[in-house]
RNA sequence: GCCGACGUAGCUCAGCGGUAGAGCAGCGGUUUCGUAAACCGCAGGUCGCGGGUUCAAUUCCCGCCGUCGGCUCCA
């Protein structure tokens, strides 16, 4: 055998990943929860029979990748509680996931959130007991005839899909001999189950189908050592703190009510902060050689058929009748845009031609999909369409993927994945343009070396798409941007332009946005930021507080010098102490805070302090508009 | 849409079969104060909406609306 770091062993016929790990150390083997075999990422079980000369990765349980062996070893463990309270309790699925594990339960009794630590204390005997986790191998129609016996339809109809020649096997623990169809592989006891969270209950249709009936899923996470399980706590009360819903109120910038579901209403300072990410978008745009229009809300049905939203996006859709005319409310922007190109009879010459709309778009989402401003049914995107001669695709996603970098870094969202995302079940057009968008989506993004996962049938239903990914300060995941290469839509409305040639060709349409929903990026920003705005974003940039009374009039001259020098500044002037004002201010996450006493007064000073905690010092008017007016213009 | 939980003052929350309470915010007053909360007082509620049970419902039951956690990351 060879292992990870080159080293070899020779070992007797009918050795197993245990004996190999055994054969280097006995401490190794008794951490060792299996092994992955010539590099396929599948964890095999520790008793997996290694023939001949193979590459071997020992996976311990305290690794990287024993985490996930770990976790489902707690699914196990917790399936094993559930059944000790509830014996009627049925199983379904039990997989780890990304921070943690879940099993999923058929049971009349419903679980409620008090019940959480009796499941916890009931895990806990399971690992107190220590024992083995055994593998075994069964006959599949003997243990489906089992299995429906007792009545376990959700492991029985998994049995009946596996592979013909799959080997089928079970893992057993505990004194109760609690079993489960499983692949395994395990951790070797139950003991080796230290730190883990019985975290909540949802519901969750059976495989994911509505169609079938609602388990109740139970989520935990486990972890190999204690503060690692504090620090995901941790990181999931920061969450909670920085949950832009609850930041969104503190800070005055939006409201929701149920006269609008789901639709927020912006405040002021929201209003503020949402106008500034507009115009920054507008400055790339000139930049960038987009034209930006206007267009209507509601248009005519026969609009939406034409476009093939009618057949294919309707259930998201608002309609609505004018006179005797049925009409739909607008949920996307493009066959609007569809109708300036064609206003106008246009030449190659007129391509590429970039058209921008920060249109309001409504979208009928499904009631339990909403959430804050992340999910909403109204909404504005950054939305753009560009309409390109076919050879004008790639240096058109060339310059898109710069410019959606470039918004992305200036927010700090530096790490991004890319998804390609191919045609849906749900689409329109011919199986050769599909092909040729997909094609002319994939060598975009190999011309400019990004690296790519594809997202089998995710795309849009008038074309194939590439989806940007960030992750914020808490290493979430958020979809922001997407570019899609749209073959149909000029096929739909008929657009065409004069070639060079003299004949008459048709464009491509490439849709757009690179902050996607400009009410989800806010809600994004909120808690990328925790609400502590830059300065060019900062709804308040500044706030004046006085000392005691007869500080205002230098002040109120402060004020109205920042005013006019564009400054987005406000005003204490309450008869707080010093301390209340700065805690105010503070909280307000204004990103400076500008205190006038006597001394500054007579100074003709302002002593200046930055957030968080930076005391920048005593300075007058003309250091402190040239400060601020560098923080404008380079949005540090 | 479906499953579950929740809905009490502007906000955060307590209460509970006998028609409501705190802190913060607000308002009035006192204080004029140097970098995370001065003090006193006042006001504020159809207890989400509708129905039922009851002598009596914010409290128990049902329906609706809304919010929150989820609804393949597949043995």
């Amino acid at each position: 055998m060879t292992l990870r770091d080159g080293a070899r062993k020779e070992l007797p016929q009918g050795a197993t990943i245990r004996d190999l790990a055994a054969s280097i150390g006995e401490r190794l083997a008794s951490a060792t929860v299996g092994g992955r075999i010539d590099g396929i990422t599948e964890i095999r079980d520790l008793r997996t029979v290694l023939r001949g000369d193979c590459r071997v990765d020992i996976i311990t349980a305290d690794s990287e990748a024993g985490l996930e062996v770990l976790r489902h070893s707690a699914s196990h463990i917790m399936a094993d509680a559930i059944l000790a309270l509830w014996p009627s309790a049925k199983l379904a699925i039990g997989p780890s996931i990304a921070d943690g594990f879940y099993y999923d339960i058929d049971l009349e009794h419903r679980i409620t959130p008090e019940d959480l630590p009796r499941i916890e204390a009931e895990m806990q005997k399971v690992i107190a007991a220590d024992s083995a986790f055994e593998r075994c191998t069964v006959d599949r129609d003997a243990e489906v005839l089992r299995a429906r016996a007792r009545g376990d339809i959700y492991k029985a109809e998994l049995m009946e899909g596996l592979a013909a020649d799959a080997e089928v096997t079970f893992y057993r623990h505990g004194a109760g001999r609690f079993e489960d169809l499983c692949r395994g592989p395990h951790v070797q006891t139950t003991g080796q189950v230290k730190c883990f969270r019985v975290q909540r209950v949802a519901g969750a249709y059976w495989r994911g189908d509505e169609k079938n009936r609602m388990l109740q899923r139970i989520y935990g996470t486990a972890f190999h050592a204690k503060k690692d399980l504090d620090d995901h706590l941790a990181r999931l009360a920061e969450a909670q703190r920085r949950d832009h819903r609850k930041l969104g109120r503190e800070l005055g910038l939006f409201l929701m009510d149920p006269v609008a579901p789901a639709s927020p209403f912006f405040l002021p300072k929201g209003t503020l902060l949402y106008n500034r990410l507009q115009q920054h978008m507008r400055e790339l745009y000139r930049e960038h050689g987009y034209q930006e229009v206007i267009t209507p809300q509601i248009f005519d049905v026969s609009l939406w058929h034409k476009s093939g939203h009618y057949v294919h996006y309707k259930d998201n859709m608002f309609f609505t009748h004018v006179d005797e005319r049925e009409c739909a409310v607008k949920p996307m922007n493009c066959p609007a845009h569809t109708y300036i190109y064609a206003a106008d009879k246009r030449s190659y010459r007129d391509l590429p031609l970039r058209i921008a709309d920060f249109g309001r778009l409504h979208r009928a989402e499904l009631s339990g999909v909403t959430s804050g401003l992340t999910r909403v049914r109204s909404f504005c995107q950054d939305d753009g369409h560009i309409f390109a001669a076919p050879e004008q695709i790639q240096s058109e996603i060339t310059a898109l993927i710069a410019m959606v970098r470039g918004v992305y870094n200036l927010f700090g969202f530096n790490t991004l994945k890319v998804f390609l995302s191919t045609r849906p079940k749900e689409s329109v057009g011919s199986d050769a343009i599909w092909e040729r968008a997909e094609a002319g989506l994939r060598e975009a993004l190999n011309a400019n070396g990004v690296e790519f996962t594809v997202n089998p049938g995710d795309g849009a239903f008038y074309g194939p798409k590439i989806d940007f990914i960030v992750l914020d300060a808490l290493k979430r995941e958020w979809q922001l941007g997407t570019i899609q290469l749209d073959f149909n839509l000029p096929e739909a409305f008929d657009l065409n332009y004069d070639a060079s040639d003299g004949t008459q060709q048709r464009p491509v349409m490439i849709h757009r946005a690179i902050m996607g929903s400009l009410e989800r990026f806010i809600g994004i920003l909120i808690e990328h930021t925790g609400g502590a705005f830059p300065f060019w974003l900062a709804p308040e940039q500044a706030r004046v507080c006085t000392i005691s009374d007869s500080h205002e009039p230098w002040a109120r001259e402060v004020n109205a010098a920042l005013q006019a020098a564009g400054v987005r500044v406000a005003t204490d002037f309450s008869n707080a102490k010093t301390g209340a004002k700065i805690r105010d201010a503070r909280l307000a996450r204004v990103p400076f805070t500008l205190v006038v006493g006597g001394r500054e007064c007579e100074d003709r000073t302002i002593a200046v302090r930055e957030r968080p905690d930076v005391d920048r010092g005593v300075m007058g008017l003309p250091a402190l508009l040239a400060l601020f007016s560098e923080l404008e213009r380079s949005k540090a």
